[in-house]
DNA sequence: AGCACGCCGACT
DNA sequence: GTCGGCGTGCTC
C-alpha cells in the first residue's frame, strides 16, 4: 500500500498538516512528491500537494486521490524542504509557503455547481427555467434565481447534486497549425475534383502542393489572404487537418538584444571578483556584501560571476527590485546571456509568468532575473544568487508568508553550497553590520567607472525661501538651474515621493481634515477624476467644496503630489516639456517603458516622478536632479526612516552626471540640519552608518536587536485592546528577562477597513523559545480567529512597523 | 475555509 | 411541533 501525505489547499490552522490518501492503482507509478493532486476533502474537492509517500497510514478509512494535476512534480525535494523551513520561520501555513514558491497560474480555481439528477419535471417550478437545455449550472448563478433552502431541499430529495470542480489556471498557450493529410498525388486529384467556383480553396491546396508541411493557421491566412472558413471547408472534406501546438508566450520576442561582451575590468573590479570566483570554483557557501557607489560597475561584476557559473554548468538567480526591472536592466542580462535568461516580474501576465517559470523547470534557461519571488526558481544546480540593491524593502513580502528574499537566498545558498552576492551603494545597516562582524565578506568599489566624481549636492532650506516670500514648491535656486538646463537643452529629473495631487485636504477655519471613514488615514486628492481616495482600502468620495464640519468654504489642499507639481511647473515654465511618471501614469502595460523611451529620445526636458525613477535611469543628458522635498519620509513613525531617506537621496543623486556632462543635485528640505540629509549630500555612507548605529543601539533596534511585531485587529476596539494586552503579558512572562516587550499600543495606522489595530513589539538578542511561544499564542486564540473575526498577524523581522 | 451537526428562540 | 439562527468541530 502506498499512502500519499497531502497538504490541502485550505489555509487554516486546523488543516495545516498532511492528510493521508490512497493512490489509485493506475496512478501507483506516477504519483510523486511535489505533485499537485485533486483530493476529496469532506464534501468537496480541493487541490493538494503531495508532500511525501509512505507505505502505511495510522488512519483506517482512507479516501483516494481523485486525479493528478501534474505529470511532473512542480516542487522538487529542495523546494519541499524549503517550504517546511519557510513555514517554521515565518509562522505561515505550509500551503501558503507552497503557493508562494509557484507562479500564480498553478493556483487552483474552484467552481461549485449544481447538477440535475432527476427528470426536469420532478424538481420544483423555479428550477425548470434554470435547467432549460442544460443539466449543470454554476452555484452563484443558481442563487440569483432560487433560494439556498430550495436547493438544499432538492438535494435532500435526491433530485439535485452539488458538485465541486477544481480547475487549473495554467493554460499553455496553443496555436492552431494546419497540415495536409494527403500526399502530393492525392492533393492533385483533390484539386481537379474541386468545384470551379472554389477559387480560395484552390489556392490553399496549391500552397500545400508547394510547401507540404505544417504551418500556423494565422500565417497561412495572411499569406494567402483568405479566411478560416475556407480552411474549415477543406478540413471537412478531409483534405487538411488542424493540430494544436503548444508554444511559449515570449514577452521579449519582438525585441532585439544587442549582444554584449565582457568588459575589461577596472583594478577595483578585478580585486572584488577574485574572492567571488574562488567561492564559485570551490563550491563554497559564502555571503559577499558588494558595497559599491552608484556607477562603480557592480553589474559587470555580477555578469562575469554568472558567466563563470554558467561555464561550470550551473545556474544563477539575480534578484532586482521590482521597480528597477526596467527594460534597460533586462537588456543587460539578455544582451550578455541571450536566451539563457528568463525574466520574472509583476508586469507579466499570469500566462507569461507561467511560461517563464516552465522554461526554468524544463532547464531551458540557466539564468533568471526577477523580483522577490524569483528566489524560488526551481533550479537544481544553483551556482550563485545575486541580490542587487539589497537594502530595498521590496525583498520583504508583506503578506503571508512574510519572508525576506535575503534569508531565503542564504538558506538556498547553504543547501547548494554556492555564494550569495548582496550588492548596494547604500547597504542596509543589518548587512553592513554583519560585514563588519565578518559574517559576510565585505567587497568595496569606491570609484565610479568613468572616474567622474559624484555630482555635487546643494541643500536648499525651504524655511528660508518661505521667509523671503517664496511660497511655491520650487526654490529660486532650483528654478534658476531648471531654466539654465532648458536653454542648454539638457535634461532634469525631479523627484517627489508622493503621487496624486495633494496629500490631504484641510478646512482652514475649523481644522477639519478629510479622513477615510473606514481607516485612520487622511484621504488623498486625485485631480484627474476629482476624487478623494483612501490609499489603504480604496474608498473614494467626491471632493468637498465646503467643509462638512463647519460649512466654511476655506478648504485648502496641503502637501504636494506629482500631479500638482506638474501643474505648477507648466504654469511657471510653459515651454518646458514634462513627463510625469507615477503609479497613475504607468499602470498600463508598457507605459513605463514608453515614457522612458520618450525621455531618452529627448522628447521631454523634465522627468517628474516618484520612487520609480530613483533607480536604474542612466541617460547621458541628465545633468540636474532636484529632490522637491527631501524630508517627506523622515518623519514617518518608523525607526528606519533616516536610513530610508539616506538611501533614497543617495540613489536619486546618482542619476545625474553619469556620462560626459557633469551633473548637479539639489535637495529642497525643511530640515537641512538632519544628519541623513546632510550626510547623503556628502555621499558619506560610513559616517551615516556610525551615526545611525549609535541611535539604533541606544534604542535597542536592529541590527543590535532582532524584532518581531504582533498586530491584533478586530472590529471592536475593546476586543483588539484586550487581546493585545493578554498577548503582551504572556510574551513578557514566557520570554527571557533581557528581551524588551513594548505594548500594547495602537498601530501607527490605528484602523484599516473598519478594524482597530493594536500591536506588541518584541525586541530580543536571542530567544530560542520565540517561535514556540508565538505558535502557542496563535493556538490559544484559534477560536476567536475562526469564529469571532479576530486577526493576529505575526511578522518576524518586519520592515514596516505599521 | 466550507460544511454538517446540533441546540435554542419565533413562527405555522 | 417546525424552521432557521449561528456556535462547535471535522475534513484523510
Amino acid at each position: 500500500m502506498t499512502v500519499a501525505k497531502v497538504i490541502v489547499d485550505v489555509p487554516a490552522k486546523q488543516t495545516d498538516r498532511p492528510f493521508d490518501y490512497l493512490i489509485p492503482e493506475h496512478l501507483e507509478e506516477m504519483i510523486q512528491p511535489g505533485m499537485r493532486v485533486i483530493v476529496p476533502f469532506g464534501p468537496r474537492k480541493v487541490q493538494g500537494f503531495v508532500e511525501r509517500l509512505e507505505s502505511e497510514s495510522s488512519f483506517s478509512s482512507l479516501r483516494k486521490i481523485s486525479e493528478p494535476m501534474d505529470l511532473v512534480p512542480v516542487l522538487n525535494k529542495e523546494l519541499l524542504d524549503l517550504a517546511e523551513w519557510l513555514s517554521i520561520h515565518t509562522l505561515c501555513y505550509k500551503i501558503s509557503a507552497f503557493q508562494a514558491m509557484l507562479p500564480p497560474a498553478l493556483k487552483a480555481k474552484y467552481q461549485r455547481k449544481i447538477k440535475l439528477l432527476a427528470a426536469k419535471e420532478v424538481v420544483s417550478e423555479p428550477f425548470h427555467f434554470l435547467f432549460h437545455e442544460r443539466s449543470e449550472i454554476l452555484w452563484e448563478d443558481a442563487l440569483q434565481t432560487v433560494s439556498l433552502s430550495s436547493i438544499q431541499k432538492e438535494v435532500k430529495n435526491g433530485n439535485l447534486e452539488v458538485i465541486y470542480e477544481v480547475q487549473s489556471r495554467a493554460n499553455k498557450k496553443k496555436v492552431k497549425h494546419i497540415y495536409s493529410r494527403l500526399d502530393e498525388h492525392e492533393l492533385k486529384t483533390a484539386l481537379e475534383s474541386l468545384n470551379k467556383q472554389a477559387n480560395k480553396q484552390r489556392t490553399v491546396i496549391e500552397y500545400f502542393l508547394k510547401h507540404n508541411q505544417s504551418i500556423e493557421q494565422r500565417l497561412l491566412l495572411s499569406e494567402l489572404n483568405t479566411s478560416s472558413a475556407v480552411i474549415k471547408g477543406l478540413i471537412e472534406k478531409g483534405i487538411l487537418a488542424e493540430q494544436e501546438v503548444e508554444m511559449y508566450r515570449d514577452p521579449y520576442k519582438e525585441r532585439e538584444f544587442e549582444k554584449t561582451f565582457p568588459l575589461k575590468l577596472t583594478d577595483e573590479q578585478t580585486k572584488v571578483i577574485q574572492p567571488i570566483h574562488a567561492s564559485i570554483h570551490n563550491k563554497e557557501h559564502e555571503v559577499f556584501l558588494l558595497y559599491g557607489v552608484t556607477g562603480s560597475g557592480k553589474t559587470e561584476v555580477y555578469l562575469q560571476s554568472i558567466d563563470k557559473v554558467l561555464k561550470k554548468g550551473e545556474e544563477a538567480i539575480v534578484l532586482v527590485p521590482e521597480i528597477a526591472l526596467t527594460p534597460q536592466m533586462v537588456n543587460r542580462f539578455k544582451g550578455r546571456f541571450g536566451d539563457k535568461v528568463a525574466v520574472l516580474h509583476s508586469g507579466l501576465s499570469v500566462g507569461e509568468k507561467y511560461d517563464e517559470w516552465r522554461k526554468i523547470q524544463r532547464k531551458e534557461v540557466q539564468v533568471v532575473v526577477g523580483a522577490r519571488s524569483a528566489i524560488f526558481a526551481p533550479f537544481e544546480n544553483l551556482g550563485i544568487i545575486i541580490i542587487d540593491e539589497e537594502h530595498e524593502m521590496t525583498y520583504k513580502q508583506e503578506e503571508n508568508p512574510k519572508y525576506h528574499a535575503k534569508d531565503v537566498s542564504i538558506k538556498r545558498g547553504m543547501t547548494h553550497n554556492c555564494p550569495i552576492i548582496l550588492g548596494s551603494a547604500t547597504p542596509s545597516l543589518e548587512s553592513f553590520a554583519r560585514a563588519q562582524k565578518g559574517v559576510y565578506t565585505l567587497l568595496t568599489l569606491q570609484k565610479r567607472m568613468n572616474n567622474n566624481p559624484l555630482p555635487p549636492v546643494e541643500i536648499v532650506d525651504m524655511r528660508e525661501e518661505l521667509r523671503e516670500g517664496n511660497r511655491s514648491m520650487f526654490s529660486r535656486l532650483l528654478l534658476e538651474k531648471l531654466a539654465d538646463r532648458l536653454v542648454k537643452k539638457e535634461q532634469t529629473v525631479l523627484f517627489l515621493n508622493k503621487r496624486g495631487h495633494s496629500s490631504f485636504v484641510m478646512c482652514r477655519d475649523c481644522g477639519y481634515v478629510m479622513k477615510c471613514p473606514h481607516c485612520d488615514i487622511s484621504l488623498t486628492y486625485h485631480q484627474y477624476n476629482n476624487l478623494m481616495k483612501c490609499h489603504y482600502c480604496g474608498y473614494e468620495e467626491p471632493t468637498a467644496k465646503i467643509c462638512p464640519e463647519c460649512s466654511s468654504e476655506h478648504i485648502r489642499y496641503f502637501g504636494t503630489g506629482t500631479q500638482k507639481v506638474e501643474e505648477e511647473l507648466t504654469k511657471i515654465m510653459p515651454e518646458a516639456r514634462v513627463i510625469r511618471m507615477d503609479v497613475d501614469t504607468t499602470s498600463r502595460k508598457g507605459a513605463h517603458e514608453k515614457l522612458l523611451n520618450q525621455f531618452q529620445d529627448g522628447k521631454a526636458d523634465i522627468l517628474l516622478g516618484t520612487q520609480m525613477i530613483a533607480k536604474g535611469l542612466d541617460f547621458p543628458r541628465i545633468t540636474l536632479v532636484g529632490v522637491l522635498s527631501a524630508d517627506t519620509m523622515l518623519h514617518l513613525p518608523d525607526f528606519r526612516s533616516s536610513e530610508k531617506t539616506f538611501q533614497l537621496l543617495t540613489q536619486v543623486s546618482g542619476r545625474a552626471g553619469r556620462h560626459e556632462l557633469e551633473g548637479e543635485v539639489i535637495f529642497q528640505t525643511y530640515t537641512p540640519e538632519h544628519y541623513s540629509i546632510e550626510l547623503s549630500s556628502q555621499q558619506d555612507y560610513d559616517l551615516f552608518y556610525s551615526r545611525e548605529m549609535m541611535i539604533r543601539k541606544s534604542h535597542s533596534y536592529p541590527p543590535y536587536y532582532y524584532i518581531t511585531l504582533i498586530t491584533v485587529s478586530h472590529e471592536q476596539l475593546t476586543k483588539a485592546v484586550s487581546v493585545t494586552e493578554q498577548i503582551t503579558k504572556v510574551v513578557r512572562q514566557k520570554l527571557l528577562p533581557n528581551t524588551v516587550v513594548l505594548g500594547p499600543v495602537a498601530s501607527p495606522i490605528s484602523r484599516i477597513k473598519n478594524r482597530y489595530r493594536y500591536q506588541c513589539l518584541i525586541k530580543y538578542k536571542q530567544e530560542p523559545n520565540l517561535k514556540t511561544v508565538l505558535k502557542s499564542i496563535l493556538d490559544h486564540y484559534q477560536g476567536d480567529i475562526s469564529s469571532n473575526g479576530l486577526q493576529i498577524s505575526i511578522d518576524v523581522n518586519p520592515f514596516l512597523l505599521m
